[in-house]
DNA sequence: GATGAATGAGCTTTCATTCAT
DNA sequence: AATGAATGAAAGCTCATTCAT
C-alpha cells in the first residue's frame, strides 16, 4: 500500500480513537491496531504521538473552517450566510463526530502545542461570526451602534451556543444538522434583530 | 489538624493542580506535595485518584449549582431570575477559576466515572433554564406556543452561550462577570421575548 | 534499609554491570535485578541511566585518583613516588577489576558526559606524573634539560603502559601489582634516568 | 558499480560511522546513508549487523598490522626494526583515525566476537614487539638476561605506552607521527638499552 | 496520625531485520 | 541489482499504589 493512502488510514484511526479515548488514554499500541499496522509504521510515518495528534487536529481543523467557509458566501445576506455556515458546522459536527471530538474536546484539554491550534481554528471561525454580525449591524442600520467589544461577545455566545447544540445532536440522533441550526437561528437572529433594531434587555439590577 | 480540614485542603490542592494541568497529568505526588503532605496520607483519605478526583468534581459541582440555584430565586419575574443565574454562574467561574475549568474541561475529558457526573451537574442547571424559558413562555403569553423539544435547543443554546463566554472571561481579565451577564442577556433576552412574541426567523432554504 | 545504603549497593550493581557488558549494552533491568531492587527505585534515587552512570563514574575516579595520590608522598624520592604510585594503582586495577573497566573502557566509549569525566581522572593522574618526571629530571640535573611538551610525552607513554599493564594483570590472576609496579619501573625508570642523564636514542632516519 | 568495490565503500562508510559513534549507537540506516546505498542492500552484501562490523575490524587490523610489519624489516638492527614500525603504527593511527578507533576503541568494547578479534590483532603485535625486545637482548649481551615473562611484560608497556601516544596525537594535530615515535623511542630505547646493560631499578620496598 | 521505602504495570520510542517487488 | 514498506523485540522511563514502621 503507497505511503499516503496509509498515512490518512492512520490519522483515520488516530482521530477515531483519540476522539474517543482522548489524548492521553489513547496509547500508541491502539492507535497502530485500529490502523491495522504495527507500531513502528505509525512512528515511521507520524515520527511521535505529539506529531500524529498534531497532524489529526490540523487535519480536522482544515475540513472544518473549510467546510463553513464554504456555507459562507459572500454575497448573501447576513442571515442567510449564518444559516448556511451554521448548517456547515453541525453537518461536519455529525459526519464526522471523531473528529469533533477531537477539535472541540481533546485539543483544547492539552498544553500548547495542541490547544493553540484549537483556538486558532476556533477564532478563525469567530471572526468569520463576528464579522456577519458587524455586517448585519451595519446593512440594517446605515451605521453600527454596537460597540466591538460588545460584537465580539456576541460572536463568542453564537459560536458557544452553536457548540453546545453540536454535543447535543451528538447524543440525541434524531436532532439533525438542520433542526439545530434551525434551532440556533430562531433563538439567535431573532436577538440580534432586536438588539439591531434596538431592543434591548434593561438589567434590573 | 483535624481530618476534615486536612480533607478540605486536599481537594483545594487537587482542584488547583488537576485544573491546571489536567487529570492523567496531575501526578498525585505533584497534588500531595501541592497539598503540604504525603503520598500515603492522601490514599489514607481519598483512597484512589478516581476517588479523589470524583470528590474534587462533587464538591465543585455542589457550589456551582448552589450558587446558580441561590441566585435564581423563584418568586422573581423570569428575565430577573436568568440575570441572577447568570451573574452568579459568572461569578463562580471567575472567582474558582481552577473549579471552573475541573468541571468544564477536566471532568468531561474523562471516561465514564467523571464525565457522568459532570452532565448530570450541567442537566441541573439545563433544567433550572430550560424551566425558566418554559415560564417565560407561558406568563407571557398565556399559553406556551413553544414545544419542549424547542425549549430544550433554547436552553442548550444559552448555557452553551454562557459557557463560552465564562471562557472568554477567563482570558480577559477586564471582563467583569456583570459584563458577561449583559452581553448574554442582550443577546438571549431580547431573542427570547421576541420568539415568544411570535416574531420568528424562516428559514430560507 | 536506609536510602545511603541502597543506593551504594545500587551503585555497586551498576558497576559491576556496566563494568561486564558496557554501558549501552547494560539494561536497566539488568543493573536492577543486579542490585536487588526494583527499576523504579533505581530511577528514584539515581534519575537516569545517565546520572546512574555518571555517579559510577565519579565513584571510581575519586577512588581510584585518591588511592594514587595516597601513594604518592611529596617528600619521598622520585622513583620512590613513583613506585609507590604504580603500585596503588595496579592495586586498584586489581582489587576493583570492575571499576576499572567502567573508568578505562565504559566511560571513555561514550560521547561527552562521561568521556568527558574520564578524560578528567585522566589528566589528574597525567599531571600527578608529568610533575614527577620533571621533578626528577630537576633534582638529578640541577636545571631540567627536558622541554616540557616532551615530559608530557614521556607521561603520556608511561600512563599508556601502566594501563597496558594492568589490562594484563586483568587475564593473568598470577601477576601482582607489585609485579606490575616492577615490571613498569623497570622499563621506565632506567629509561628516564638515562634520558635525565642525557643518554638519547638518536634517530637513524 | 560491481560488488567488491560497493562493499569496500560500505565498509568505509560503517568504519567511519562506528569510529565516531560507536556500534550500538551507529544504525544501520545511518551507516546505509554514510555508503549511499538502501538498507537492504547492506544486508544483501554484509548479512547482519555483526557481520558487517566484524568485517570492518578484520580489514582494519589486517590494514594495520600489514604496515607495521612492512615497517619492520627483519635484517635491520632492532633499534631501527622499532623505530620503523612505531613509525608505520602512527602513521596509520593517524591516517586513518576512524580504523584505529575501530580498532582501539569500538572493538575491545562489544563481547566476544569483536574483542577477539581485536585482542589477536593487538597479539600479533606484541610478539612482534616482544621478539624484537628478545632479538636485542640476546643481539646485544651473547646470552639473554631477561626472563620471558619480563619481556613480554615489557612488550605489553610499549604497547600500551604506544596506544596512548597514538590517542594523544589524535587530540592535538600538531604531533606528527615522527614525533610520536621519536618520544616513545626515547622513553623506551634508552631503557631498554639500560636493562639490556644490566642496569635495573631497584625497588625500595 | 503520618511517612519513607518500594514496586507492578504500562507507555513512548528505537532498531535490526525481512518481504514483495 | 536494488528498494520501499513493514515489523518483533526490547529499552528507558513514569506513575498509581502499598507496606512496615
Amino acid at each position: 500500500m503507497p505511503r499516503a493512502e496509509r498515512e490518512r488510514e492512520m490519522l483515520d484511526a488516530a482521530v477515531r480513537v483519540i476522539g474517543r479515548s482522548g489524548y492521553q488514554a489513547a496509547s500508541m499500541d491502539e492507535i497502530a491496531e485500529a490502523a491495522g499496522v504495527s507500531k513502528p509504521l505509525v512512528y515511521l510515518y507520524l515520527n511521535s504521538k505529539e506529531e500524529l495528534f498534531t497532524a489529526c487536529v490540523e487535519r480536522e481543523a482544515r475540513t472544518l473552517v473549510g467546510a463553513v467557509q464554504a456555507g459562507v458566501r459572500a454575497g448573501d445576506p447576513p442571515d442567510r450566510q449564518l444559516w448556511r455556515g451554521l448548517t456547515a458546522f453541525f453537518r461536519y459536527a455529525a459526519e464526522r463526530a471523531d473528529g469533533w471530538q477531537v477539535l472541540h474536546i481533546r485539543a483544547r484539554t492539552h498544553g500548547e502545542p495542541f490547544a493553540r491550534l484549537a483556538d486558532t481554528m476556533r477564532e478563525q471561525i469567530l471572526a468569520l461570526v463576528t464579522a456577519l454580525i458587524a455586517d448585519a449591524a451595519r446593512s440594517e442600520h446605515g451605521t453600527r451602534d454596537l460597540p466591538a467589544r460588545e460584537v465580539e461577545g456576541l460572536a463568542h455566545a453564537l459560536v458557544g451556543a452553536a457548540e453546545s447544540l453540536a454535543t447535543r445532536a451528538g447524543s440525541d440522533p434524531t436532532l439533525t444538522p438542520a433542526e439545530s441550526a434551525r434551532t440556533l437561528m430562531a433563538f439567535a437572529w431573532t436577538g440580534l434583530e432586536g438588539l439591531v433594531a434596538g431592543r434591548r434587555w434593561a438589567a434590573g439590577e
